[in-house]
DNA sequence: GCGACAG
DNA sequence: ATCTTGTCGC
């Protein structure tokens, strides 16, 4: 009870499982049909893997050129103690979906899934830039993706997109409910003193106290967690290499 | 109808 | 997401 339902071969990387193949949308309208269906499948888990529960967590991120479809996405395993990476891996891409707001995940999972698999090293945790539950059909990149790779998942968003929240005290650790249509669905979290919060809110088989326990042990010493910074870093840098390369 | 809108 | 310089603060 409660364990991840992906069956997979253990030390081996995650596998991309069916809806990707079989179901992946490629217009507006097939999206939400599949967000609808995806809606009721991640796997609600109040506790989850607590600090202590999880060595090695991922952060997955994905950079897009300017002037063309070009785009890198990067996933790095770090360590939990050390906070660093003991495992790259990167993908190079053309993107496929253009940016939607409400459907980032279909512009994003084909390329971060590419880079997951290539791992040589399963994860305990995934940590996405962007939101979970926090989303108008309650199935945003984190849930997708806690679906699709059957490991728990959560997002930290940058920005508050539509939702409400109550400014958090001041320091780091404090937090206020993030609210859509009446609903917590997540949190503004201070991660550092006096810098402005993140939004944390769970993908899948992960609960919110976890979730923003994770977060501010990620988030040591800047605002972002230490995955987000890593993964966003080594797709940045790709990218331009990619696009000074000569062809 | 219009504006806002994760990345 | 990406384009961009300097600037204030620990």
């Amino acid at each position: 009870m409660g364990e991840p339902q992906v069956s997979r071969a253990s030390g081996t990387a995650p596998t991309t499982s069916a809806p990707v193949g079989d179901r992946w949308p490629s217009s507006v309208a097939e999206a939400l049909v599949v967000q609808e269906a995806l809606r009721g499948v991640a796997v609600l888990d109040a506790a989850g893997p607590g600090p202590g529960e999880v060595r090695w967590v991922a952060g997955v991120d994905v950079s897009y050129g300017k002037d063309s479809d070009e785009l890198v996405a990067a996933a790095v395993v770090l360590e939990m103690g050390t906070l660093e990476p003991v495992d790259v891996a990167v993908v190079e891409g053309v993107s496929t979906f253009p940016y939607t707001p409400g459907l980032l995940a279909f512009r994003e999972l084909p390329s971060v899934l590419a880079a997951l698999e290539k791992l040589t090293r399963v994860p305990d945790l995934v940590v996405c830039d962007g939101y979970g539950i926090a989303h108008p059909r309650r199935a945003g990149l984190a849930v997708h993706l806690g679906v699709l790779t059957g490991l728990p998942c959560f997002g930290v968003a940058k920005s508050p997109f539509t939702f409400g929240f109550e400014s958090p005290g001041p320091r780091r650790g404090d937090s206020a409910p993030l609210v859509d249509d009446g609903e917590i669905v997540g949190r503004a979290l201070r991660t550092q003193d006096r810098v402005k919060p993140v939004f944390v809110s769970v993908g899948s088989a992960i609960g919110i106290e976890n979730a923003c326990a994770h977060t501010l042990h990620l988030a040591r010493r800047y605002r972002l967690p230490e995955t987000t910074r890593w993964a966003d870093r080594i797709s940045r840098s790709r990218l331009r290499e990619k696009g000074s390369r000569p062809t």
